[in-house]
DNA sequence: CTTCGTGCAAAAAATTTGCATCCGT
DNA sequence: ACGGATGCAAATTTTTTGCACGAAG
């Protein structure tokens, strides 16, 4: 699990400034672990801590905290983009709720058991993507519900 | 593989008609099977088969295709989303280059493996994504010179 | 001739940028 | 004080929609 320190840390080191509207936007991350917020989710939140705050601030944060890898950006069902905090360090793969954003993370990695089988040479392999979508046992109900 | 007829009689079968911007559309589908094509780029190359196509018709049409399964849609590294011709019948995964969007079909299907090893109460499984990126040979050497 | 499809223009949604100012260190 | 960060407004990019006209079956 990665703590606010830690990020804190990763963020001076890398030289960037501890400022409030961060602070706010580290808080929402936090209070959403293992949760992928939209953008504009994130926005919202961000906006009741800390009423000022711009979607601008929202975007190039974000950015910025991909790139320190502090958080993980994905595209849930090709829609709008997620994002979630980074709360493990070694490798892994997500369950994703289509409903709620709710995530759980998974240990397997299919690319161990795919390397043993396939051996493509016209490909170099940079990354991979590996990504379970379904419902969550509350969403579940609640579709059930409707449908 | 797909032919081009199968795809005329899906769309005929489901209701659709078989329009000039329709065939456009699918002559650039067919013209770059195994590669992902942004909207932009399928709508630029429809462009120069038939002059006055038009952007909403390329949207409109490519969410046409994928409903029924005729085109497949990603978002290649969480940018933009790009679309491609389901060639195959069975289900398969893919290996993306991230350079030219140039892919292969992969037959290894990792939930196999994982429905083995791990069973989750909390989530009902709908669907996956399982894709591989890297660069193809030609954009490796075209990298390589660059950087 | 009926229904679906298209072009156009405009709106909506998502994201990015320039610039003057502000704030953390 | 310096340099990064922010707000604002405006520009871009991507995608969607309403509507009258045109075309396919």
């Amino acid at each position: 699990m990665i703590d606010r320190n830690t990020v804190e840390t990763t963020l001076k080191e890398a030289g960037y400034k501890l400022t409030n509207q961060r602070k706010a936007i580290l808080d929402v991350l936090f209070e959403h672990q293992n949760h992928f917020l939209t953008a504009d989710d994130i926005y919202l939140r961000t906006k009741t801590k800390y009423a000022q705050t711009n979607f601008s601030t929202i975007y190039r944060n974000l950015e910025t905290l991909v790139k320190l890898d502090i958080i993980h950006k994905t595209n849930i069902q090709d829609d709008a983009s997620s994002y979630e905090l980074v709360c493990h360090n070694s490798h892994h793969h997500h369950i994703i709720c289509k409903g709620c954003g709710k995530t759980e993370a998974i240990d397997f990695c299919p690319l161990e058991e795919f390397h043993g089988k396939i051996h493509d040479k016209n490909f170099t392999l940079t990354d991979h993507k590996f990504e379970l979508y379904g419902y969550c046992s509350k969403c579940q109900k609640q579709n059930s519900g409707k449908e």
